[in-house]
DNA sequence: ATGGCAGCGTCCCGCTGA
């Protein structure tokens, strides 16, 4: 079972990258972040044309997940669960059926959180994590293979970023950001990359300006945490990094593990 | 990043992103 996250950075902008992705990669289930339309305007048709069904969270202009699969979703739940007055499309988690049992896969979109001295937008970004914490708690009782895909806007370590230094000052790079981030780790998720390498130079984003991309000053802020009924199954993780490379591109590129589950 | 891209809606400028 392949299950990858990318932020595609506008669905409606990158529908010929993603198409031309998914038929390269096979990917059993896509958690897409930054999809910024509503659900009526996400190209549905053309993903569901290659095999795929199709649950989003929408909103107008920015944010949006969605789940792509090619198992059928017995459940879906938009919205992380704490706080009625967050409006910010950035959750949905599907439930699907494995030969193995039941399998949960989330979308997030983390907040950003910049700039880190801002009242409202670096709170939001902790108390969000605090939110996610609250409810990974709640479903780790299930006991269940749980996968955590997303765009967390957290640069983990120094070893994550092409020179760190740039980034101290960075919501993404912030002790906070990083303490909640292990925080998630230590109530028993496993970081599903850091866990099959230690080698330096392993990024998921290069931002458009500046050349970037061309000087390899990237960072690694695109993460899949894993239940522990999912590490068990933890089989191999890859990163697409040549998606960055082509026309139009996203600013991210797909990130993969692959599961030792089967489909029902 | 003293902000040099890119997508989107308010649509040829302003906001957001990281």
């Amino acid at each position: 079972m392949k299950i990858v996250t990318w932020n595609i950075n506008g669905v409606r902008a990158r529908i010929g990258n993603l198409l031309h992705w998914l038929q390269e990669a096979n990917p059993d289930i896509v958690c897409l972040q930054e999809i910024k339309t509503q659900d009526e305007g996400f190209p549905r048709l053309e993903v569901e044309a290659l095999g795929y069904h199709v649950e989003t969270h929408g909103q107008k202009g920015f944010n949006g997940v969605a789940i792509l699969s090619k198992l059928r979703f017995d459940e879906v739940n938009r919205g992380l669960p704490g706080d009625d007055s967050d409006d910010h499309a950035r959750f949905i988690e599907g439930v699907f059926s494995t030969r193995q049992g039941a399998l949960r896969v989330v979308s997030l979109y983390l907040p950003n959180g910049n700039p880190a001295d801002d009242p409202v937008k670096f709170p939001y970004k902790l108390a969000w994590m605090e939110r996610l914490e609250r409810w990974a708690r709640g479903r780790l009782d299930l006991e269940e293979p749980l996968v955590l895909a997303g765009d967390y806007n957290v640069i983990p370590e120094p070893i994550d970023a092409r020179f760190p230094e740039n980034w101290v000052n960075d919501a993404l790079f912030q002790p906070a950001t990083r303490q909640a981030f292990r925080r998630l780790e230590n109530i028993g998720f496993t970081e599903a990359v850091r866990a099959t390498t230690e080698a330096a130079g392993v990024y998921t984003f290069w931002d458009y300006q500046a050349g970037a991309w061309q000087k390899d000053n990237g960072i690694r802020i695109d993460h899949l945490l894993l239940s522990p009924e999912a590490a068990d199954r933890l089989a191999a993780t890859s990163i697409d990094k040549h998606v960055r490379a082509w026309e139009k591109p996203s600013d991210h590129v797909p990130v993969a593990v692959e599961l030792a589950l089967d489909a029902a």
